[in-house]
DNA sequence: AAACATACTGTCAGTTTTTGTCAGTAGGAT
DNA sequence: ATCCTACTGACAAAAACTGACAGTATGTTT
């Protein structure tokens, strides 16, 4: 296996570990010694992956992936920028931020020659930045990626405050609003809540007792209009 | 020098040339000797670059640039995908096929655990699909990398055709319409054109006499609203 | 058709890089 | 105090890389 392959695959088997490992486990699972792990580590840290070791303990890798060497066109980059920057103008705070530092990142390592399409050739609009509530959107798409359930507060459009148990699975980007998509336990159905008008939100430890991409179907069946 | 950075370098080194180079020219600049440059190109092609080799002719680069390894947390990646689903929809067609490739590639990475990502937790909406004009936008974004003028066939909003020369310089995405923006020869002054109602693009060979970069800012300057 | 330019492959010896072993230091956890 | 672990340096063995050469194939030019 070329040494290559291998610090590829280090990180995989860092990001399968919640707690952290020790350099030993690893140089048994890849079948060298002690030694290339520590040399091995050294230099994917070099690459900028996010590894934090401390003696006693173990490496663990901070939550994230790294992506091989990819080629991309012009336009596929462009293409990235665009859809970047428009994150970072509907999005909530933190996904903005997400976009602006996976952008920045992406920029760093272009080549002067190539940065001119970050520059102005492409530019966004589509008018006032969105009205969000006080709640953290992040903490739903957590919920929607481990499948937990939801409590959530919600103002709804007669303003009356009602409390709901639901199953999120899916956010919506509109042009003017974010919705949120879920099964409602009391009502028994699929609701949609805006997130300027969650009042607040906590997240269960429980999972929710049907599949994520289960429910979007089931969903989507019964959507006439296609939001694909 | 590492052989890691002299493949970085061959990249680069392939990318600054339009036509066809000699593997026997790239090994002079590289200071290696040609067979070398044969197996690097051949590593480099395993790693998924596009270099076409040719006998009688020689190695060229498709148009685009390789990343190196870098780094996404979730949410960076969660950002991207979002974006360029956004992109897919919003975009013409020739960028929102270049959106759709670059988030498959990306998808092709990414380990089964990160995929749900990519799967319902972001959908987007913003209903219908843009009416777009008969132009390839794709020559109007080439237009405005390369400073070049274009002499444009357009329908204004009193339903006349009117014919411009004009310094393209950007393009803006907004909610249901994409608007080209450039100094008109004729007026003497900063225009906008929806997309939709271009009737046809001629890109000319002449370079126009300003720098992109600060038309955008002398533009930017005079709208009261802010478009960033 | 012939001559040329170039990509591309195989082999092998010399060089460089990577790896394993060993010996040792230092910082947390128990 | 002790154990577990990260981390470093040195050096020899193993592996990979490189250059040189010889040769084949394919496209371009004459």
């Amino acid at each position: 296996m070329s040494r290559t392959q291998r610090l590829f695959d280090l990180i995989q088997l860092l990001r399968q570990h919640r707690y952290p490992v020790s350099a030993a486990h690893l140089a048994d699972t890849l079948n060298v010694s002690i030694r290339t792990i520590y040399r091995d580590i050294q230099t994917l840290q070099q690459q900028g992956a996010d590894i934090d070791g401390e003696p006693g303990v173990g490496y663990i890798l901070r939550p994230g992936f790294m992506l091989p060497p990819l080629m991309f066109s012009e336009e596929e980059i462009e293409a990235l920028v665009l859809g970047g920057r428009w994150v970072a103008r509907r999005g909530d705070e933190r996904l903005s931020v997400a976009a602006k530092n996976a952008i920045t990142k992406i920029a760093a390592v272009l080549p002067d020659d190539l940065k001119n399409i970050l520059e102005a050739s492409t530019l966004l609009a589509g008018g006032e930045n969105l009205a969000f509530g006080e709640v953290e959107l992040a903490n739903i798409r957590h919920a929607i990626r481990v499948e937990h359930k939801l409590v959530i507060k919600y103002l709804d459009l007669k303003d009356c405050e009602t409390v709901r148990t639901i199953w999120p699975f899916a956010i919506g980007y509109f042009n003017d609003v974010n919705v949120l998509v879920g099964w409602c336990e009391l009502r028994e159905d699929f609701r949609h809540f805006r997130t300027d008008r969650l009042l607040s939100v906590t997240s269960l430890e429980e999972k929710y007792p049907r599949r994520r991409t289960v429910l979007f179907k089931e969903w989507q069946d019964k959507q006439k209009i296609d939001l694909r």
